[in-house]
DNA sequence: TGCAAGTTGTAGAT
DNA sequence: ATCTACAACTTGCA
């Protein structure tokens, strides 16, 4: 047992040993003298109890701990991996290590709030210097409210103004590398730098099933996506400046966007270093902008932490002042629909191939997501937002708490998107990106040999068609759920009518006031001049 | 108060 | 490929 002092820098996210402010102020002089640095994981149990994790991102985890890991050992330290809640293991190793310092990099989420505070107050107790640095995010959730003079923007274009009267976002900072590694700062007791007990643990440890999952697609770890950020960003100026999300593919054979979100997620990639990365390249050229762009889609991450950060209940309906109240579905359809969804059995293929690429490769296309989101939700089963919040947030490599409850609100028209009347057809919708049906043909081989007019609809098929394919409708296949040209429209008249009546989201508290009759609509009434002469 | 805009709808006509 | 009707929402800003 090693006697000196040390530092120790918390990983949680952040996962990597580029850009990151907190590990680099965990090396530097702590009243004149460098400590010996303690880089610690703790596998916190509340991950998995209260945070759904599936095999897939528990193996994505693991794989950004081992790189982390081995960057560590190759500067003369490692990673510490603990298990248990944070506070337990705090209060144990702030005494046996002789804790002078304690750095982590800041995190938003409520739950991360809390344990934080719980951890700094557990800190001061043992005299523990406690340093954190924001690097998850461009900007601070907190000054972007401060700049809007207290209210969450609660528009992406507000958003825009907003962070952009801030300033620019921070550069990145240099890399934690040997050259910057003080060698009193590397471990110095021999025993503890080989002791096995602080091992990451085995991916066949800490999944479920283990023997189910396919190779990874998309490996975790910094390593893995300052090589993708190179790949998808650096070496494709003309491709980076050119993007527009819309006009990318749900349903190619191969992922049509970048799959950084992963590596954002557990800040493997500095959102930072690819924000100025994209802004280097922009800069030499002609470029798409906000929303489509690919600053864009960093911008869309920014709002909706913002949105998490600072709104109360953001991830529920209830309690959520921003979120409509829609009477979501509670009948004995509930369950069965849902597990319909959840297990790509819906019948419709476009929405069960989909379903099945997220259980097996944990990432699908944003569009793809749109398009089963809006199936479970207004479009077709009328299933509550939560449920499939909860069913992304076990399946997503990138499950990004903010993300997942802003999005999932975004699509069931329950906040920040108010169209409820454009709904995806889960027929008519992947037609246009692929209308061969060759991603339904991948992923749902059961219907390979459907002929192409019929691959996104196989119940039209003929029975003799089925019969000589061998795949028959109904026992096969399932038959679709629920007849899509029928039901969108009943749902189209409950979200008419939880939009009407009752209160609108913000004043769901002050019901008394805000009964107020529908409006008319403006063209019964007065129909405006401008727009009638736009249309014609 | 009125109007324009809102990351990414569909179906049918031209 | 581009248009229009469909039926029609909220927010921000002038």
């Amino acid at each position: 047992m090693t006697k000196g002092t040390c530092c120790i820098h918390w990983f949680r996210k952040g996962l990597r040993l580029s850009d990151n402010p907190a590990l680099l102020a965990a090396v530097s002089k702590h009243n004149g003298l460098h400590l010996e640095l303690r880089p610690v994981y703790i596998m916190d149990p509340w991950y998995g109890e209260n945070f759904k994790v599936g095999d897939n991102r528990w193996r994505f985890l693991i794989e950004c701990l081992n790189d982390i890991d081995a960057q560590l050992r190759t500067i003369g330290t490692r990673l510490f991996v603990f298990h248990g809640s944070p506070g337990e293991v705090f209060k144990d190793i702030f005494k046996q290590w002789d804790v002078k310092k304690i750095t982590f990099e800041t995190d938003t989420e409520p739950y991360s709030v809390t344990r934080d505070k719980e951890i700094t107050d557990l800190a001061k107790t043992h005299n523990v210097e406690v340093l954190t640095k924001l690097s998850h995010t461009l900007f601070d959730p907190a000054e972007v409210l401060k700049a809007n003079k207290g209210v969450t923007p609660m528009t992406y274009q507000k958003f825009l103004s907003v962070s952009s009267a801030i300033g620019n976002p921070p550069k990145p900072v240099e890399a934690l590398q040997k050259a910057l590694f003080p060698q009193q700062c590397a471990i110095q007791d021999k025993a503890i730098f080989d002791d096995t007990k602080y091992n990451v643990p085995k991916v066949e440890d800490v999944t479920h099933d283990f023997d189910s999952l396919l190779p990874s697609k998309f490996p975790g770890g910094e390593t893995e996506g300052l090589k993708r950020l190179k790949l998808m960003v650096d070496d494709r100026e003309k491709w980076v400046r050119s993007f527009e999300k819309p006009k990318t593919s749900p349903n190619s054979l191969e992922p049509s966007t970048t799959v950084l979100s992963p590596y954002l997620k557990y800040g493997c990639v500095s959102c930072r270093d690819m924000y100025w990365r994209l802004h280097a390249i922009n800069s030499r050229g002609k470029h798409s902008n906000p929303p489509v762009s690919l600053v864009g889609q960093l911008m869309w991450r920014e709002f909706f932490y913002t949105c998490g950060a600072t709104i109360k209940h953001f991830n529920k309906m209830k309690g959520n002042k921003h979120c409509r109240q829609i009477p979501w579905r509670e009948d004995d359809k509930k369950e069965e629909f849902l597990a319909a969804w959840r297990d790509a059995k819906t019948g419709y293929p476009y929405i069960d191939a989909i379903m099945t690429q997220l259980k097996k490769d944990g990432w699908i296309h944003h569009l793809a997501r749109h398009s089963v989101a809006c199936f479970l939700t207004s479009g077709d089963l009328w299933v509550s937002w939560e449920e499939g919040m909860a069913v992304f947030e076990e399946l997503l490599l990138d499950a990004d708490w903010s993300l997942n409850a802003g999005n999932w609100q975004w699509l069931s028209a329950s906040a920040f998107f108010h169209q409820y009347y454009r709904v995806y057809s889960p027929i008519a919708f992947g037609k246009k990106t692929d209308p061969n049906g060759t991603y339904i043909k991948k992923w749902l081989p059961k219907l390979a040999k459907f002929p192409t007019k019929y691959i996104y609809e196989p119940w039209n098929a003929p029975l003799e068609a089925q019969k000589r394919i061998g795949c028959l409708i109904g026992k096969d296949y399932p038959r679709p759920i629920v007849k899509h040209d029928i039901i969108y429209k009943e749902n189209l008249a409950k979200m008419k009518s939880a939009y009407s009546s009752g209160s609108s989201p913000q004043k769901q508290n002050d019901v008394q006031k805000s009964q107020k009759p529908p409006k008319k609509r403006k063209s019964e009434s007065s129909p405006s001049i401008a727009k009638y002469l736009k249309k014609k």
